[in-house]
DNA sequence: CCTATTGTTCAGTTTTGACTGAACACACTT
DNA sequence: AAGTGTGTTCAGTCAAAACTGAACAATAGG
């Protein structure tokens, strides 16, 4: 009875819990909905496709793999013979998906590094303060770390 | 002319920006900004003067403790002598944040290794999925390092 | 030209979430 | 008991964001 699995339910599933992941990091419901789907799918897809599958509008999806495009996670590419816009993911996304999380905090840290240096040198938040810049250092630090590991694991 | 910063002014500022920066690991606003005042600060301060200092009513502030102690970015003590409460910063809340980063992505690791395993073995998806899983093992791996980064530097 | 198709933009609507004020429960004081 | 101070909870308000439909510009085909 554990045979013939429902493929399209284990696919929506898994589109909504990559959607839900997604959009902790800072991007709009579709925009996972629609990156969970070409990760599952993976072929590439047209403008129209996106609309009609996901059941939004043509003015979502337009803004939202604006964004994914932004972001690096997928590209804009075009089938000859036909004037739709078609969609794929890049080659690889994820690290695109860390290097974005990565200039955050890096924004962060030089935030704290202004503070620090605006702050006469016996303030006593002084000490606290380096142990949040600290912190932003070593997140960077792993960070890179994790960029490395997918380097090499995707060879 | 460099001279005789104006430290509240700076102060502020800070608050404001950690405020932003908490605010994108999903937290209200004004838990990010009680998170950067007690940062700045220091000393443990009372639920009143937390509303008093960040205008906002006790109930945000109720609400947005719990979910700092939840997060165990700070916990609630008691001074002898005074009904109030207080609070103060835990010893070392950066670690705690990454953990509950890390506990996000081995949440999303492990529903795409559920997707994996209902899916029949041929299926072209999982090519793509194993890719995935490698993102979130390498990202949980960077994660790890960082935490030792952090508790060698704090000592 | 005219029409159809496609993607973008913009105004408006809906939804989501933060925040507040008021009611409440609890504990301490008198 | 009554009164005061303290934190929590809840309904309601308000603002920000997502999403939609419609108008639009651009392009291709007839």
């Amino acid at each position: 009875m554990t045979k013939a699995p429902d493929i399209s339910a284990i696919r929506e599933e898994f589109i909504e819990r990559i959607g839900l992941a997604t959009q902790a990091d800072n991007l709009p419901r579709i925009a996972g909905r629609i990156f969970g789907m070409m990760l599952f799918d993976g072929e590439t897809v047209s403008f129209g496709d996106l609309a009609d599958r996901l059941d939004v509008s043509r003015a979502s999806i337009s803004t939202s793999v604006r964004l994914l495009e932004l972001k690096g996670l997928i590209r804009r590419t075009a089938k000859s013979g036909d004037r739709q816009d078609y969609f794929e993911l890049m080659p690889d996304p994820y690290t695109s998906m860390i290097e974005t999380a990565r200039k955050r905090t890096q924004t962060t840290r030089s935030d704290i590094a202004q503070t620090l240096s605006a702050l006469p040198p016996t303030h006593d938040a002084k000490h606290r303060l380096q142990g949040c810049a600290a912190f932003y250092d070593a997140l960077d630090a792993g960070l890179d770390v994790a960029i490395q590991k997918i380097s090499t694991s995707s060879n």
